[in-house]
DNA sequence: GACCAGGTCCTTG
DNA sequence: CAAGGACATGGT
């Protein structure tokens, strides 16, 4: 990667930022909420995701107390729209059973150092790099920054890198700093990608002008 | 009817 | 250890 990756990343930032307001991105009212969103987000899009959701609400089993004692088929059913519906609810289980046995509930998470907490959530089956980082930012409210696909996908067609650890270890180069920042920076890469990353609207991209 | 979505895990070579 | 397949519904 050459030594001005970051700049670059710097100047599409404040590009994309500059098109997309400042709001608050991932819709979850607690962490509980994230991290089961988090999960069944994986491979879909987040419009099944909110119908899984209110449908989890609907029946009050959007808590992992609940998850951990409820019947698994009525859970996959529950969850259905968001596709991948049975692996998704024996990972909600799963995650309900870290949560609650490993660590005895949300509270003793929430105090835990980040990268400890990281590695901790990678440990679960079902919890991968993104869905960790995402739990970490938007759960957690921890300075970290998500690598997702789209996010993979603006810099590579940038001509920076698609590689995950260099681009986390670029962006941390890059970015300003806080939290909060990263949390917005992350839901305007992914709202840009999905506005601009396709065959109808690729021309229009204002990161070409910055590419090589 | 193909193709893709706010991934991850397991199996193969 | 990289590449390929499996998981599955819903929208364009």
């Amino acid at each position: 990667m050459s030594e001005s990756s970051s700049d670059k990343i710097s100047e599409i930032i404040s590009e994309i930022s500059r098109i997309y307001g400042a709001d608050e991105w991932w819709e979850a009212d607690s962490a509980e909420e994230v991290m089961i969103g988090a999960i069944l987000t994986q491979q879909t899009r987040w419009e099944n995701v909110r119908t899984a959701i209110s449908r989890l609400k609907m029946h009050d089993l959007c808590s992992f107390p609940k998850i951990r004692s409820a019947d698994p088929a009525f859970i996959e059913e529950l969850i259905r729209p968001t596709g991948y519906y049975r692996q998704k609810a024996r990972r909600l289980k799963l995650l309900a059973e870290f949560v609650l046995e490993r660590h005895g509930g949300m509270e003793n998470l929430s105090n835990m150092e980040t990268h400890l907490l990281r590695r901790e959530l990678l440990s679960v089956n079902g919890v991968g790099e993104e869905t960790a980082d995402s739990i970490l930012a938007y759960g957690f409210m921890r300075d970290c920054i998500v690598i997702d696909r789209y996010t993979k996908r603006i810099f590579a067609c940038a001509g920076i890198t698609s590689d995950g650890d260099e681009l986390r270890r670029a962006f941390e180069e890059a970015l300003p700093g806080t939290s909060s920042a990263k949390r917005r920076i992350h839901g305007h890469l992914v709202e840009y990608a999905k506005d601009f990353c396709n065959k109808s609207r690729c021309e229009e991209c204002v990161i070409r002008n910055l590419c090589e």
